[in-house]
Formats: structure tokens, sequence, C-alpha cells
DNA sequence: TTGTACCAAATTGAATACAAAATACAAAAT
DNA sequence: ATTTTGTATTTTGTATTCAATTTGGTACAA
């Protein structure tokens, strides 16, 4: 796959429109390679030399070493140096371990914006656990992941903390990794509808510690299934 | 300064005795600029230019870019593409945001550590703590700062989830940067030996609930500090 | 004065080149 | 057969080069 690209320069007398088209490559190879390392395209453990994501993007080592190095923050890859990098792996322990975080700055994210939330931010919440409650239906694996971290991404949102922000989506990430590689089957997950309502309606009072609760629960069922139900699936794998 | 560096390889029968001293040199860059915007001898604001800097430290631009990245994913700084990397701005509420975050964060870290803890780990805890009360004994500012920043630490590391502690870490040292850019003088903190010491006792009981509370509490002080003291210092500078 | 076109210098983005270290492998020695 | 040692190959680390874009300035016209 080629990622070059060519944009014809409007100048002149032109407006400048859409000239925002030059996203870096290195994170057009970023995105690439997480999308890959969270859907387990490309698995833990397997390194990633240089030359052979150059070669395979169409690019130079220069944007996928950038890449690599960005991955790494988010511990998705981990860097030897003079070795190499590698995709992290992760262990049952480390996936409730970042559920635990995960719970922990998601109630507080639902705390905070019970206190904040404006009309028209309830209503566009509203809209997303119908979204979800819509793919639920639907049963597309895909669609029903996206629709569930938007609704939660929409919370974490809605708090207004930018440091929160930031790093919940990082967790965030994590947490959808574990889904994509242990869970490919995800459809005991139906129940959850009922859950996000119970979140918004919580938020929707104004109670925040309702909301930090109820919202705490949530996550912690989540993290539950993880430990009860996943346990089995690993006892191959991990430590 | 010139970063250049020799080692001497230890191979054949020898040990691998101290054989990681091959840090690279976007290592010893990104740290170098990270100590000198989190001490703010590198401004807010400033730009940072990828050639001057290459020169300052004797280095070629690559380690440079890789450094600035790094930092990018820390929020220290924030890149435009093609324009440029900036040190990032702070304002109030972003201060206040990473400490209500940083609360969170700790008080979940200290209801962990008191559940798990052992001896050893609660002797070693004692340690900062006294640390901190001679470093406060001392007057003197940087080792007060190292002194509190490493019991905090510390109760996080004994909260034995990796997820949490790389996280912290991040927080931590936005704080770390607040306390530098605005608190040259920090003498007022001189009655947190006490708080310290009661989330240490907390943490010795095992009460995981009374940990967090204590946790939370002390947290809690040191942002109303920096709300209600802190303001009249950004008048003139921040949103 | 104000604004616009154009040019030159500076700067970032990406590719390539080169050096140093790690790895693989084969030959030699035990 | 197993270990050791030397050498070739691969891979990463860093420097350098080239290309594309931005920036700032100057001249000129409205």
């Amino acid at each position: 796959m080629d990622l070059y690209y060519k944009v014809e320069r409007k100048r002149g007398k032109m407006l400048n429109f859409e000239l925002q088209n030059h996203r870096p490559l290195r994170e057009i190879v970023y995105e690439q390679l997480k999308l890959q390392i969270l859907t387990g395209r490309i698995a833990p453990g397997t390194r990633m030399m240089e030359v052979e994501l150059a070669e395979d993007l169409g690019v130079s080592r220069t944007p996928v070493r950038e890449a690599i190095r960005k991955l790494e923050k988010e511990a998705l890859v981990v860097i030897e140096p003079r070795r190499g990098a590698y995709v992290s792996d992760i262990s049952v322990k480390e996936m409730v371990d970042t559920l635990v975080v995960r719970e922990d700055l998601e109630a507080l994210a639902a705390s905070l914006a019970a206190k904040r939330i404006t009309k028209e931010e309830l209503e566009g919440l509203e809209k997303k656990v119908t979204d979800y409650s819509e793919a639920i239906a639907s049963g597309d694996m895909e669609q029903i992941i996206r629709a569930d971290e938007s609704f939660h991404h929409r919370i974490v949102a809605l708090s207004g903390n930018k440091a929160l922000i930031q790093l919940f989506s990082s967790v965030q990430e994590l947490s959808l990794r574990f889904r994509y590689l242990y869970y490919e089957d995800f459809t005991r997950y139906e129940n959850m509808p009922v859950e996000h309502k119970e979140i918004l309606e919580a938020i929707r009072s104004g109670d925040s510690d309702a909301a930090r609760i109820v919202s705490d629960n949530h996550v912690k069922k989540l993290k539950d299934f993880v430990v009860n139900e996943g346990e089995s699936a690993f006892n191959s794998r991990s430590e």
C-alpha cells in the first residue's frame, strides 16, 4: 500500500481552502500501525522492524520511527534500545489493572459531567445511548464497539477536564485492544444498554455522587466479566 | 555542551555488569529538554527549533526531533505541523484540572496500596515520610520537592497497578511543572508532613476506604491552595 | 497608507547515507 | 557433539541531504 500523496497547491488569489490536507506521513503511519495493533492484526510480541514496515507502507524509515516512538508512549510497543521494537504483550493482570483505572477515571468523569452538562449536551448523550441500542440490535460487532466507545468517550468529554480526557483516551485504547484480542464474540454484552441508560439518567439528575456510583458499577461489571468469564480463555497464554 | 559518550564494552566471561550505559542520545536529549521545561528554564510559549537545540546540545536534528515527539505525548510541547514545536502553555484551569485527576488517581492508589502493602514496604514508606520532614527542616526547596514527589510516587508504586503507575507519572510531572513555574516559594507547605503521616497511617491500617479519603483530602488541599492563593498570581497571564 | 505579488531565507518533513551495535552463522577447537 | 571464536549480515542510531512549506521582507500599484 502506498501512502504517497500529492497536493496541488492552491496559491495566489485562491483562498487557502482545504489546505489542511497535509497530514504528515508520520501520523498516517502512526494510525495505521496503531489500528493494526489494536485489532490484533499485528500480534503481541511481534517485532516491528523499521525497514520492513517502511517498505510495506511505501515510506522511508523516518516516519516509521517517529510513529513507533508515539506507540511506545501509549504502551502499545516496547522499545529495547539497539534491539528493536516489539508489540507489547498484555496479561490478564494488566488488563484488569487497566480496567481498574478506567473505572476510576470514568466515575470521576461522570460525576463532573453531572455537574456541568447542558440541555443540548444531554440530548447529544441521549443520542449516543440510542445509537448503542441500535448497534446492539443490528448485531454488527464493529458498530457495537464503536457506539460503546463513543458513549463513554462522550461522557469523559463532557467532564470538561482536558487532562482527564487525554488520560482516558489512552486507557480506553488499551481496553479496546483487549476487546479485539480476547473477545471476538462480544454478544453477552447485550444487557448493557440498560446500564448506559442508568448512567445517562444519573447525569441528567445532576447528582454527581449518583453518577459516580452508577458509572463505577458499570465498569466494575465489565471488569468482573473479564476476570471471571475471561480467565478460562487465557489459561494457556498469560501469567 | 557535548553529549557524545564512549562506553568500553565488558563482554566475554564477564557478567553483563553495568552494560546499560548505552543511553541513546534521544533519551538524553529528551530528559534535558524535559527538565528545562519542567523547571521553567524554557518558558511556556517558547518555540523549540530543531537546529538550534541540536547545535546547543551538540547533536543532529534526529534525536532532537524524537525527543520533541515524546514531549508532545506528555503535553509538554505542542506541535503544529510544518510550523514547529512550542512549549505548551498552562492555564489555571488546566492546572486545577490536572490536580483533580491527580487527586483521584492518588486516592485510588492509596486504597489499593492499603490492601496489599507488606511489612517491609511499610518501612520504606515510613522512611519517605521522615525524609520529607527532614527536607522541610533543611529548607532546601529542591530537596523538599524531590522528597514530596518521591513519597507520592512510592504510594502509587505500591498500588502494584502498572497502568496506574504510568498514568500517574505523567500527571505528577505536570503538577511538578506548576510548582516550578508558579511557586518558587513553597514554604507554606510546611504543614504537610502531618498529612503525609496521616496517609501513611491509613495505609498501615489496611483500611482502603480510609486511605482513599485521607489521600483525597490531601491533594484536595493542595488544589484549593492553588485555586485560592494562586489566583492572584495569574491575574496577568492566563485566561 | 494599504494591500498584494514576488522573492529569499529559514524551517520542517522525509529520504538517504553512514556508523555502531546486535545477530546469525560457520569454522575451529575442545 | 558442544562450545568458542571470528566474520558476514542485519538492524538500529545518528547524521546529512534534499524537498516542500512557511515566513518575512521588499517593491510596486491602488
